[in-house]
DNA sequence: CAGGGCCTGTCAGCGATTTGTCAGCCGCGA
DNA sequence: TCGCGGCTGACAAATCGCTGACAGGCCCTG
């Protein structure tokens, strides 16, 4: 999953980030507007938390823009204590969730999931295809009832392909979630991250296909 | 998705061309205003990449006249750093974004894909000829609702064939789009790959015109 | 601060698939 | 019927993806 965070305080961001990180997200940060809004309306976030006291372009017009270029991420907004006015608002804007600061990380996390649960569609917090169990809320993999001790790493992606079921997922897109905009690795990492993961797995739980990318669940040719 | 790339400066043509590529678009280029407005008038592309400093017509004038003929594809306009009068005037003539000169690739990539997707709903994800279907969107091609194990190179002819219904599509052509400026083949190559396709698609999926090319769908002899 | 273990990227070699090439055949159009 | 462009099946080359081994980096522990 791949996050955008939003957060001008250098200290601050980079606490959260460093917790969001641990948690197993992908993540990335702007901190002024304009970078935010440039980040937000060209790549491609699984969510992204906004603060809104933001120098450069405001966090509430970022948000509007945003919306008005048909950029559907969930948002979650943090806001001052109490500031009304401000909720009000960021509802017209267009954000999902709203967490006063100051908060507690177990509580971000929490939201975080939620938002990301809920946008996927996936109202349970758990995946299934074929014998494979993805809990994306305690980020454990089973297969067929069995607990797997998966990496990090191999958790995101297949918590990824999860949620891409039945879709070809081409390793570019792979990379950009995985590793965000650093391109530096080799391509063979990935597949060395897919050999591992299907040797945990089982060989079928992700499928090749040649030229295109891998998937996970039911694919016609 | 296919791109139309108009630059006159041939070295910086290729080079951008190589990179666009290689993010997995199909690009054609055009090196002046002519031809630039006849493409663009003609074909349909996802997405227009316009130089505005062109021999033969103003890239502005091109695009006015896409305009007035109702070609509504995303046009991206590269104009000389800081030069405000184009950019006005550009808007007027209706482009979709800008980016000055000199630029870094990630950034066109990061535009490019930022308008892409701002204009997606605007065209059908899927193409059907006969009893071929092409959802272009998951890289799938089935025959009467069957769904075919393609080859990459596979599936970029049909997807070019069928982005060219009911045109004959020469061979150089294709052959430039399948294997860019490299010429190192045989022309054989071509006969053999629509072979293994019509195998895979049945025989009438696609048509020669002996001496002209190839093309799928109807075609006025 | 050193040692050890885990995670992950890189490398090299292998096997399968895809793609190019060749040679001969077919059939359209004159 | 003839000739040439296009087709086809077989084979060879190139490419792609997989795997096991290894190494650097990071974190934990003593």
């Amino acid at each position: 999953m791949r996050l955008l965070l939003v957060e001008d305080d250098a200290r601050i961001a980079s606490d959260v980030a460093a917790v969001l990180t641990a948690a197993g997200y992908s993540v990335e940060t702007a901190s002024d507007g304009k970078e935010a809004w440039f980040l937000g309306d060209t790549e491609d976030y699984d969510l992204v938390i906004l603060d809104l006291g933001l120098p450069g372009m405001d966090g509430m017009t970022v948000l509007k823009r945003w919306r008005a270029n048909d950029r559907h991420m969930p948002v979650l907004v943090l806001t001052a204590r109490g500031s009304w006015a401000e909720r009000v608002e960021g509802i017209d804007a267009g954000a999902d969730d709203y967490l006063p600061k100051p908060f507690q990380f177990e509580e971000l996390l929490a939201r975080v999931r939620a938002l990301i649960r809920r946008s996927v569609g996936h109202g349970a917090a758990t995946i299934a295809i074929g014998p494979v169990t993805i809990d994306t809320r305690a980020m454990r993999v089973s297969v067929n009832g069995v607990p797997q001790a998966l990496t990090p790493l191999e958790y995101r992606l297949v918590s990824y392909l999860g949620h891409h079921r039945d879709r070809i997922v081409p390793p570019t897109e792979l990379q950009e979630h995985l590793y965000g905009d650093d391109y530096s690795r080799d391509a063979n990492a990935l597949e060395a991250l897919v050999a591992r993961l299907r040797k945990k797995l089982g060989a079928f739980a992700i499928g090749t296909r040649r030229g295109f990318g891998y998937y996970m669940g039911e694919h016609a040719p």
